[in-house]
RNA sequence: GGAGAGGUGGCAGAGUGGUCGAAUGCGGCGGUCUUGAAAACCGUUGAGGGUGAAAGCCCUCCGGGGGUUCGAAUCCCCCUCUCUCCGCCA
């Protein structure tokens, strides 16, 4: 949520902003809203103040044993108390408004991110590792002997399309990878390894921008939670309507957790394979930084997610998201791409975005400077380190061989009772 | 699912109709003392908003909304959230 301050400061700048990400001009909207609250609020204020010294008045009245005076004073509060219940209604009506059309409007993108339409315009920053080369045609994942236990149709009789069951191999793979990505996150980057709630209430989803605009991305209960499409909902929200002490920052966790996304709009995209599906896991990082280091921040998160698939030997190259490309919350967002043989490209396995003070002026999450003063927002990251089941394709169709069998990462063997490979028959060995 | 209790300032926790934005403690900040620190002592310390160049002035806020009253943190109603006990259950 943008300061209403800093588009009153510079409307043109804002407009400017919005009108990169394609939406706009809005300023002047806002603006006429703003006035409307503003007013409204003067007006409300004005009419407290005079029933507030009426009503000092009453007493005085009363004291001297004056019960015309008395009788005018009750009067012209109770008068009064007419008009401030309709002013302030006005007042209230007018900031819903401008909550409301604050809570729709996109984060502003920094000044060097490209701008750009779709991801056709996105900017490579980075490359690692050599996409390996096979004496034959490689597959997909999907098509590979060693990942029979990747099961479609049973999870679509018991689901519909976009799930998958895992089983066997698969499956141990899947966990491994998670456990492993998990380990490094705690015991080597520092993170504080924590378990969420999958289900949550309007508040938080807000807080991080899915809603109030996305709601039809995501899944609801009948009674009203939301099933989060990602942690970073519940790891952000954790630090909502608090004032942390400056000393506590910054605060850096992670989580695996399931993800759930109605991908309404994608019909069509990416129908084959595991690779988007109604349900996912992912192994989700996110920082609560100050203000001043949320941008050293963004590319030591960045690293951390790249990281991990270095140590999986996976070729990857990272991009800085163009203007079109970007999600709603995001100031810039680094999308790590990793490389799928089957598919001959690179493809999206994390995002890693700073939100500046974006999500924390929607959660109320502040601090407390050092040596006292005014509580200020926080800022927040978010990055996918990484996203398990893509990265299991990635490993799947990296390690494949000719026979139809899998080469696992060297990294991984530990995880997988000290087996190296998947046979063609689909069995770790 | 049933029954009950409760939501007060950064935190803990008083306050049941009249200068209460709110006692007290902790924490924070400033100071005295000290070679320095600790302890002790003194002072100070809420948030949001409107207006203003600023100083300042003003308004609101004791979970949210409504009501009673000249007057509500205190009484009544609705909503919401939390906790406790019982039941059920991984």
């Amino acid at each position: 949520m943008h300061d209403i301050r800093v588009i009153r400061d510079d409307p043109e700048a804002f407009d400017a902003a919005m009108g990169r990400l394609g939406v706009g001009p809005v300023a002047a909207d806002v603006l006429a809203v703003d006035e409307r609250r503003r007013t409204a609020i003067a007006a409300a204020e004005a009419a407290q103040a005079e029933r507030n010294a009426a009503s000092k008045q009453v007493g005085a009245a009363k004291a001297t044993g004056d019960e015309a005076e008395f009788e005018r004073l009750r009067g012209l509060v109770a008068t009064k108390k007419d008009e401030i219940a309709r002013l302030e209604d006005e007042a209230r009506a007018a900031d819903a408004a401008l909550r409301d059309m604050l809570l729709r409007l996109p984060n502003a993108p920094l000044g060097d991110v490209p701008d750009g339409a779709d991801e056709n315009d996105n900017v490579e920053i980075r490359r690692w590792g050599e996409p390996p080369s096979f004496g034959f045609k490689p597959k997909e994942h999907y098509e590979l002997a060693a990942a029979q236990g990747l099961d479609f149709e049973t999870a679509a009789k018991l689901s519909g399309a976009r799930f998958v069951v895992l089983q066997g191999a698969v499956a141990r793979v899947h966990r491994a990878l998670a456990q492993f990505m998990l380990d490094v996150h705690t015991t080597e980057n520092g993170l504080t390894e924590t378990n969420t709630p999958v289900l949550v209430r309007d508040e938080a989803m807000l807080g991080t921008g899915q809603l109030p605009k996305f709601a039809e991305d995501s899944y609801q209960t009948t009674n009203g939670w939301w099933l989060i499409p990602t942690s970073e909902v519940t790891l952000t929200n954790t630090v909502r309507e608090e004032i942390l002490d400056e000393a506590a920052l910054p605060i850096r966790m992670c989580a695996h957790s399931l993800c759930f996304r109605s991908e309404a709009g994608s019909a069509g995209k990416d129908t084959a394979g595991m690779l988007r599906q109604h349900q996912f896991e992912k192994v989700e990082m996110v920082s609560i930084t100050h203000p001043e280091k949320s941008l050293d921040e963004h590319a030591r998160m960045t690293r951390l997610a790249e990281h991990i698939l270095e140590r999986l030997g996976l070729a990857y190259r990272t991009v800085v998201l163009c203007t079109g490309d970007m999600g709603f919350g995001a100031r810039k967002t680094h999308d790590i791409e990793v490389w799928l043989p089957g598919q001959d490209k690179y493809r999206e396995i994390s995002s890693v975005s700073v939100c500046g003070d974006f999500q924390a002026r929607r959660m109320n999450a502040r601090f407390r400077p050092e040596g006292g003063g005014k509580p200020e927002f926080v800022h927040t990251l978010n990055g996918s380190g990484l996203a398990v089941g893509r990265c299991l394709i990635a490993v799947l169709e990296n390690g494949q061989q000719e026979d139809g069998s899998v080469v696992l990462p060297s990294v991984l063997v530990p995880y997988v009772g000290g087996t190296t490979r998947i046979t063609a028959n689909g069995e770790l060995t």
